[in-house]
DNA sequence: GGTTTTTTTGGCAGCGCTACCAATTTGCTG
DNA sequence: CAGCAAATTGGTAGCGCTGCCAAAAAAACC
C-alpha cells in the first residue's frame, strides 16, 4: 500500500481576530414583541403576517416586514413550537452513517421535508437496539411530528414508548414484520429469495456466502436466511459461508472471499451481504485473476452506483433508498393514515453472475 | 448492463390494524406538573431531580423517579430549551449527502454530540449558496448552540446573519480563508499542491485533470487551481482537462477519463477531483486494458476505504473527515474560544501513481 | 435546648410565541 | 346614511419548563 506521510496542510493554525461570539454571547435577541412595537401593530398581527396565516392588510404586511428587516428579526421556532400544537421536527434514529443506505434515505427525506418547512434531526444507534431505545426516548423529548426508524425490530421498551408518544412512527426499509404505524420499503426476505432464484436460474449450484455481522444488521440476516431457504428448496443448499465480525466494507468483502476460497475450492457463485462486500470480492477476483463470472459468480445487494461503473457491472439488487426517504417524508407531511408502502426492488443482472 | 426487472417485493401492501396514532393524536401528554403532583413534591424539585442539578434528598429522588416511571413521563425539551438559556441543538448545513465526505463528518460529530446530550439537526444545500443562506436562516430559528457549515465561502447575507445570531459558527473542511469563529479541517490548496508535487516527483510530466462542476464545489476548485499552479511552477503545465457538468460520481469519472483520452493521447498521469471520479478512471483503465500506472497514472482525493481494496490501491490524499466532525463537536460542547484547527491530511502513495 | 448553618424544598415569574376571542374598522346593501 | 356582514386588528391566557428567591427542614454547633 505504499508509504504514507503526514502533511501539516499548509497554513499554520490561526486565531481569528474577530471574537464575534463572545461579544454577542448574551446579546438580547430581537423578539416578536419588539417587532410589533417597531411596526406599531399588535403581536398577533406580526405573528399572522410572518406565518402568512389569518388576514391582514397589505399595508400592515409591509410595515411588519420593514420592521423585521430593520431589526434583523429571526423568529424563534422553539417558542413557536411550544405555543402551537405539533412541531415540524422529524426525528431519524438510524443505525449508521457509514452504510450509504442511510444517507441515501436521509437525502430523499430531507428534500421533501425541506420543501415543507419541516426540520430533520437525527441520531445514530450503531445497530444497537438498546441505544436505539435510549435515542428514541431522547428524540421524543423534542416532541417531533414523526420518528423514523430502520426496520421493524425494536425493543419492547421502544415500541411501548413510541406507541404512547402519540407521534407518527415510520419504519423504513423492511416490510417483513408488523408495522407500528407507517412502514415504507420492501421485503428483505423477498430480496434474498429472488437473489437465490436468479443464481439458480443461471445454473449455479455450488453457492457460498460472505457477510458481515448479522446479529446487528437484522435486515441482512433476513436476506440471508431467505436466500438459504430458497437454495435448500431447490436442492442446492449453501455450500459454505464466511461471516466477518466487523461492519460491512469493501475490505471485509475482499478478505471474506479470500478466506472462503481458501477453505472451499469448488464454489461457482458467492452471495454477499451487500454491494460493499461484493465489490471487495470482485476486486479479489480481479487481483487474483479469477475469471468472473465463468470461474466464480458474484452477487451483491443494494445497487450502488459504483457497481455500474466497474469493468463488469455488478449483479445485484437495487433498492429504492432515496425513494424510501421521499415517500416516508411525504406520508408524514400529509399526515397520511397508517399504512405499509411496498416500493419493491430491482434485480440488476449485471455481468458478474 | 443486462436486463432489469421489477419485483413487487413479496408481501402485498398491508394496512396495520392498530391505529395507535389516530387514537392518541391529542392524547394529553404527561407534564412535569403532573409528575410533581403524583410524587407529592413541587415542580422545581422534579426539575432538579430530572436534571440532576441542585440538591435534593435520596428519598425525594426515589419518589420522583417512581412517579416518572409510573406515568411514563417524557420531558419536553422544547419547553426546557425555551425556559433556559442556550439550547443543546447543533445545526449542520451541508452541501450534500451523496458525497460521502459529509456523512463522515456527521458521523464523527454525532458521536461526540450524543455523548454530551446534544442533538444534531441538519439540512442540505445541494451546493447552492443561496440555499445555504435560506437554510442557515431556518436553522437559526431553532436557536442552536452552533451552526456548522462546509467551507469558508458564504454569501454576505449568510455571514451577516451568523454574526448577528450570537451562536457559535464552525466552518468545516477548508482552512483557506478567514474563519468566522471556529474552523476545523485542512488546506485544500495544500492538498492540491502536494498532489502535484507527488506526481512531479514520480516523474510524470504530461498531466491531465478530470473533475466535476467546480463552481459549486469550491473546495475542489481550490485543489485544482493549486494543483495547476504547482505544475506550472515546475514547467509541466496541465496538458488537458475534462470537466463534467454533474456531481462527482464513479460513472462520471469513467466517462471523463474516456473523453479526455479520446482528445489527448500522450498523457502519463491524470488527477481527479476526488476518489469517486478517480475510481471511475481506474475502472476505465482496467476495462480498456490500459496499464496503471506504467501507461497512465491515476491520483485521487479523499482516501475512501474502497480505494484500499481495489486490485491496486488508489494513490490519493486521505482527509480526516470523521476527525473533523469529532473535533468540531468537541470544540462546540466545550465552548472553546474561536480558533482554526488544522488537522492536515495524509498522502497515500498507493499503487496507481 | 437554642442558635446558627446548611440542605432541601416550593412558589412563581417569565422564556417567545400562538390560539382564541372580542373589539375595531371597512365595505356593501337598500 | 343607517344597518349588517366581512375583513382586520389587539389583548391575553397559556404552552411546559427553568431560574430565582424565600421558606422550611435538617444538621451542626455551643
Amino acid at each position: 500500500m505504499g508509504a504514507e506521510r503526514w502533511s501539516s496542510g499548509g497554513q499554520p493554525p490561526q486565531q481569528s481576530g474577530l471574537d464575534v461570539t463572545m461579544e454577542f454571547k448574551n446579546q438580547p435577541t430581537v423578539t416578536l414583541a419588539e417587532v410589533a412595537e417597531a411596526a406599531g401593530v399588535g403581536e398577533s398581527t406580526v405573528s399572522r403576517v410572518l406565518r402568512n396565516h389569518g388576514s391582514f392588510s397589505g399595508k400592515t404586511r409591509e410595515r411588519v416586514m420593514a420592521a423585521v428587516e430593520r431589526l434583523g428579526y429571526v423568529p424563534n421556532r422553539i417558542a413557536g413550537t411550544l405555543a402551537s400544537t405539533g412541531s415540524r421536527l422529524v426525528a431519524f434514529v438510524i443505525p449508521s452513517l457509514s452504510n450509504i443506505v442511510f444517507p441515501d434515505v436521509l437525502r430523499g427525506a430531507s428534500a421533501v421535508l425541506e420543501e415543507n418547512r419541516y426540520q430533520a434531526v437525527f441520531s445514530v444507534t450503531d445497530y444497537d437496539p438498546g441505544k436505539e431505545e435510549a435515542l428514541a426516548a431522547a428524540m421524543l423529548a423534542w416532541r417531533p411530528a414523526a420518528v423514523m426508524l430502520a426496520g421493524c425490530e425494536h425493543t419492547e421498551g421502544t415500541v411501548k414508548m413510541l406507541r404512547a408518544s402519540g407521534c407518527r412512527v415510520v419504519e423504513l426499509l423492511d416490510l417483513d414484520g408488523d408495522a407500528l404505524d407507517i412502514a415504507v420499503g420492501f421485503s428483505n426476505r423477498a430480496a434474498g429469495r429472488e437473489s437465490a432464484a436468479f443464481l439458480l436460474k443461471r445454473g449455479y449450484r455450488r453457492i457460498g456466502y460472505v457477510g458481515h455481522d448479522l446479529n446487528r444488521d437484522t435486515r441482512a440476516g433476513k436476506r440471508f436466511s431467505s436466500f438459504c431457504e430458497t437454495l435448500g428448496a431447490h436442492d442446492a443448499p449453501l455450500v459454505a459461508r464466511e461471516i466477518l465480525a466487523g461492519a460491512s466494507s469493501v475490505e471485509n468483502g475482499r478478505l471474506g472471499l479470500e478466506r472462503l476460497l481458501a477453505r472451499t475450492t469448488d464454489l461457482d457463485a458467492v452471495y454477499f451481504s451487500n454491494d460493499d462486500m461484493a465489490l471487495g470480492g470482485y476486486f479479489h477476483c480481479l487481483a487474483q485473476g479469477i475469471a468472473v463470472p465463468s470461474k466464480l459468480a458474484i452477487f451483491g445487494y443494494n445497487g450502488l452506483d459504483i457497481g455500474r461503473a466497474t469493468p463488469q457491472p455488478l449483479s445485484t439488487i437495487r433498492t429504492p433508498r432515496v425513494a424510501t426517504g421521499e415517500i416516508a417524508a411525504q406520508l408524514v407531511v400529509t399526515n397520511a393514515p397508517p399504512q405499509s408502502v411496498d416500493l419493491g426492488f430491482e434485480l440488476v443482472e449485471g455481468a458478474t453472475a
